[in-house]
DNA sequence: TATCGTTATATCCGTACAAATATAACGAAA
DNA sequence: TTTCGTTATATTTGTACGGATATAACGATA
């Protein structure tokens, strides 16, 4: 009584990492601010981490998760496709899924 | 298509990590050895590392997980009690569960 | 009482990873 | 053509964590 299950879940692809939940963070604040640098700002991680993470992210990805601009007017910017907006839905239900579907496993056996 | 979903999973006592993959893995070789040191050796752990997983699961736990002697015919070693068996076994069988249930998951929106 | 292989603990050191910093390339717009 | 804030990338710096090492305490047995 009075334990707790925590996960985490991450989908992977060709045993590359494609979207964990530091990822799925991150493309929401894409999705919130249009550039890379303000998401970044608003997670309180650095842009390299940032980039590294979006980078490893589009590389693993079957389609494009973002589409990234350099240059024009305000200097370019990062936005999520309907691909990567669908990605971070379905990623989000499953883990919300696995979260209640945890919490039941450990109530079967809550004389521990 | 081709991507596939992995998890970790944790069980927690007021906010202290309890048991994790790591810590039935050492539970485990514990088991199979009668002695922390030989089951740090069995998994390329350092001692160090393996005492300190321990102590801290010993610490976590509402009853003791393993029993540990000094001194004595050997030297001394450690063992799980009943408890700490029943631990592992409903840890394995949890994490089992949660594989198959998030293939399951990924394999209902196989669109992406 | 001496030996032995443990558990238990402190300290030092190296290294891998993160953060910080610097800078180039870019393109729309003024 | 100059400016601007962004993406993209390399390099340096800092630090936290694990590994290595050393050693004390212990108790059954010979």
């Amino acid at each position: 009584m009075g334990y707790k299950i925590k996960s985490r879940i991450w989908i992977e692809s060709d045993n590359n990492v494609l979207l964990g939940e530091g990822r799925v963070h991150l493309l929401k604040a894409i999705d919130n601010t249009g550039s890379l640098s303000k998401a970044a700002k608003s997670l309180n991680i650095s842009y390299k981490k940032a980039w590294q993470l979006l980078d490893s992210v589009n590389k693993s990805a079957k389609k494009p998760v973002t589409i990234n601009s350099i240059g024009g007017k305000g200097g370019g910017g990062a936005e999520l496709t309907d691909y990567g907006k669908s990605l971070v839905k379905a990623f989000d239900e499953i883990n919300r899924n696995c979260w209640s579907f945890l919490d039941k496993e450990l109530a079967k056996i809550e004389n521990i």
